[in-house]
DNA sequence: GATTTTAAATTGTGAAATACAAGTTAATAA
DNA sequence: TTATTAACTTGTATTTCACAATTTAAAATC
């Protein structure tokens, strides 16, 4: 991996800092988790595009996959340790938008912005890194 | 603006989901505020790239310039309150790096990482955009 | 007041990243 | 054995980006 300098800004940059890399993410932590999966979602990400992000997530060690015992021609991608710790960025991001844009949002982050509200941003981000890990090891 | 999506995450990426917005945005904390500023950061960008950002910067409203008066070909650029209610995802950007990425980092963010040590990460942050706001006004 | 310096911005060209459409592979289902 | 599905590849056009050189306009110097 190449950084531009030692900034610690700059260097997740160089590595998530891309119109998809972090959609990618926020699928992982709404439920999402194949290739099929990804295809799905409302951005309508190319495939070769998609395919070139996971391969690089994997190799920053962001995600990993299982093969699906039933059917091994499909991929469950999962966030690792460093995956998960994205967390609070999404958060933090989807808070912005919220204060600062003046447009109508998905149904999934309405909710997520009831949830921040009734909790508090710091109680939603832990229970949420929570969850997805408890989900993981079921 | 074209939006790919209703998710607030796909927004915000819409406006500075690239390798240079998010460091313009860094740089304007850091004190530096003039397109030669921009120009001598350590990463190293472009001309017609730095050009084109402050533009759009401008565009979307996260920060707008001053002339200097001694010598008006200088622009001072500022940002605005939708620009410095960036600074908590900067902040979490850095937080993860520290955590996740086994470098050497600039001198100035090992001061910022000891003073989240000191006093928390929202403290740091409310603190670091009370200091910008006031800054401004002198 | 002509020349030089400086800050900001533009232009041109090659390289890289992205979008879009079509095709391929291999596992599973019918 | 044929069809379907999930993942992936390929080709091509378009857009974005990097790098170097040049331009513009204001300010400073001679």
């Amino acid at each position: 991996m190449h950084f531009r300098s030692t900034c610690p800004v700059s260097n997740i940059l160089d590595i998530v800092g891309d119109k998809w890399s972090l959609l990618i993410i926020r699928d992982l932590f709404i439920g999402r988790n194949t290739y099929s999966d990804f295809l799905e979602s409302p951005e309508q990400i190319s495939t070769n595009i998609l395919v070139d992000r996971l391969k690089k997530l994997v190799q920053f060690g962001l995600i990993e996959f299982t093969r699906n015992e039933q059917d091994k021609k499909i991929k469950h991608y999962n966030l690792t340790s460093k995956g998960v710790d994205l967390y609070p960025i999404l958060a933090e991001m989807a808070v912005w938008s919220r204060k600062n844009l003046d447009v109508e949002f998905h149904p999934l982050s309405v909710e997520m912005f009831n949830d921040v509200d009734a909790i508090g941003l710091e109680k939603h981000i832990s229970n949420t890194i929570e969850g997805y890990k408890k989900q993981l090891n079921k």
